[in-house]
DNA sequence: AACTTTAGTGACTAACTC
DNA sequence: GAGTTAGTCACTAAAGTT
């Protein structure tokens, strides 16, 4: 995060590359150098005869080989400073030899980037004063230095440390005093100067040995590795940040910028955290919600179910003097069914009509349910055409057409019935088939209920089991067929483990899916001959959804346990045997 | 001319060795 | 503990850039 790593990292990527390349460079710098030096090494010997003594000294390996350079006239004050700067780089390596005159030659050879430093160390102010002794020891202990270190790859301390010990272990001292020698002595050759070279040499001698000299080149040396590489953090660093100037930017303003981003970076980051922060609570959130909603729905089926089976099942008891439960449920069997109808807007079929009331007049919308139904009340044929008498209100928007009253037969065959409920209600007992899946408070609820005195019959609807008794049913599409076993004839409910279970939810999307449906036998339809109305005739149910009452809550949504009741009205067992 | 960069130098300090 | 070494910092000056 801080300047500090990321000037760490780009030093050390930094520092590697440009060690190559400062590897590279200067290994081709001492060709060049050695070569130009030997050049003007072997020309200078000719013209300075009296410096030979020094030089020879200095530099050893250059002079034989050069071969007479043009005469690079002693340059007197450029000489000096500009063999200090090339020495340290090419000669030193070579240097370690003694040989003799090549040295004096620097000032030419030194020309384009030596140019700067050179006066530096000529100009060198503290050296001024000191200098008459020191400047001759100077030029002899520079050179060693730089000339180990710049053959060498620089690089970042770490790495440099290896460069500093060769440097100061090889110690090209030699090396460097042959350079440094050719340096001062053009202009001694004037005069003055002669007698300093020997003394010079003997200081320089001394103060490298102990460390003087010697080591105050390798420093500056070292100290320049260091202000490389510091350099080289900089522009790491200044590569890093975006929208900087690559050269018009100080080391400073660069400090600056790179604070000034990674601020940006924080706040970006606590940014992005929070989000992610919201994001996983708006995530929890929802998931609560969803769980809520699905405990809801299953919650509301249950109680719509046993509801339907209430009201189903408590119908029949009034026929049977079951009294206050029967009424109550057919109250809210009312209720439930109003509303029903007029969520869905679906033509309102009427479970059991109330005798006593006048039919509906088939202009009328579909037959309205009493709001309290005589418990005693004869089922009344929720289909319009299994109603005797009753025409089918024309506003019914059933949009399947109400097969024609089947034959008052005593069969129990009943027509197809697409839904899964039928709940025929009326006088006596009410028969419940389930054909799917079914809660067992449901299941409980209605056993406990059918367990009345008045004796109720189950119908048990199998799937695809065909029922050895009758079949209420014989065509049911999905469900299989209705089928009474015998054992409902004999108040036996069949319910609970036997039913099946779906395997997976049923999504309730079409309406005949949807519905629950009740068809309601007229007890005297059901029980035929025994009932006490019309002619006895099985209830013909409209081929889909005459009877079909919608939940509108129900559309669309996941049915987990769908429960598909068909209540039957009370009827003699002598009429079911029969069938 | 102001500012920045480069370079040299001395002093200081921490780590290491004897 | 003294000496040595390596590294760093601060100061200064020159050169370069704007």
């Amino acid at each position: 995060m801080s300047i500090e790593t990321l000037l760490e990292a780009a030093r050390f990527l930094e520092w590697q590359a440009q060690q190559q390349q400062r590897a590279r460079e200067e290994q081709e710098r001492l060709r060049l150098e050695r070569e130009q030096e030997q050049k003007k090494a072997s020309s200078l010997a000719r013209l300075a005869h009296a410096l030979p003594v020094e030089e020879p000294r200095i530099e050893a390996p250059p002079l034989p080989l050069s071969p007479p350079a043009p005469p690079p006239a002693p340059p007197p004050a450029l000489a000096t400073p500009t063999p200090l700067t090339v020495i340290p780089i090419p000669v030193v390596t070579n240097s370690p030899q003694p040989l003799p005159p090549p040295p004096p030659l620097p000032p030419a050879a030194q020309p384009l980037p030596l140019a700067p430093r050179q006066p530096t160390l000529v100009n060198t102010p503290g050296l001024s004063i000191k200098d008459s002794a020191p400047l001759s020891t100077r030029p002899q202990m520079p050179t060693p230095a730089p000339l180990l270190p710049d053959s060498k790859p620089t690089g970042s301390p770490k790495p440099l440390q290896p460069l500093p010990t060769p440097i100061l272990t090889i110690a090209p001292h030699p090396g460097v005093q042959p350079q440094l020698a050719p340096q001062q002595p053009p202009p001694p050759t004037l005069g003055t100067l002669k007698l300093a070279p020997t003394e010079e040499v003997k200081s320089s001698e001394q103060k490298k040995r102990p460390g003087g000299i010697g080591t105050r080149e390798v420093h500056n040396k070292l100290e320049k590795n260091r202000r490389a590489h510091l350099k080289e953090c900089f522009e790491t660093l200044k590569r890093n940040i975006p929208n900087v100037d690559d050269k018009k930017t100080s080391n400073l303003s660069v400090l600056r910028t790179a604070l000034r981003y990674i601020q940006s970076l924080k706040r970006k980051e606590k940014e992005y955290e929070h989000e992610m922060e919201r994001l996983a609570r708006e995530k929890i959130a929802t998931q609560q919600r969803l769980a809520e909603l699905k405990h809801e729905l299953s919650q509301w089926m249950d109680v719509l179910e046993i509801d339907r089976v209430l009201r189903q099942t408590g119908q029949p008891e009034d026929d049977q003097a079951s009294t206050s439960t029967a009424s109550e449920g057919e109250d809210n069997i009312d209720e439930d069914m109003e509303e029903d109808q007029a969520g869905l807007g679906l033509p309102k079929l009427s479970h059991r009509p109330h005798p006593e009331l006048p039919k509906p007049p088939p202009s009328t919308a579909p037959a309205p349910l009493p709001p309290h139904p005589h418990p005693h009340s004869q089922p009344v044929a929720l289909s319009p055409a299994h109603l005797p008498g009753q025409q089918p209100p024309p506003q019914q928007k059933t949009p399947l057409p109400a097969p024609p009253p089947p034959p008052a037969a005593p069969a129990q065959t009943l027509v197809p019935a697409p839904a899964h409920l039928v709940a025929a209600s009326g006088g006596g007992s009410t028969v419940i088939a389930h054909t799917a899946t079914t809660h067992a408070s449901v299941i409980q609820t209605v056993n406990h209920v059918l367990q009345g005195p008045g004796g109720k019959h189950i119908a048990h609807i199998a799937p695809s089991a065909p029922s050895p008794a009758v079949q209420l049913a014989p065509a049911t599409p999905p469900i299989g067929h209705i089928t009474v076993h015998p054992a409902t004839l004999n108040h036996v409910a069949h319910l609970g483990s036997q039913l099946p279970l779906y395997p997976q939810p049923v999504a309730v999307s079409q309406p005949v899916a949807v519905s629950h449906i009740a068809h309601t036998l007229s007890h005297q339809q059901v029980n035929g001959t025994a009932g006490l109305g019309p002619p006895t005739t099985v209830m013909a149910k409209p081929a889909v959804g005459a009877q079909v009452v919608h939940h509108p809550q129900l559309v669309g949504q996941t049915v987990l346990n769908p429960v598909t009741m068909v209540t039957m009205p009370s009827f003699p067992v002598s009429t079911l045997k029969l069938a």
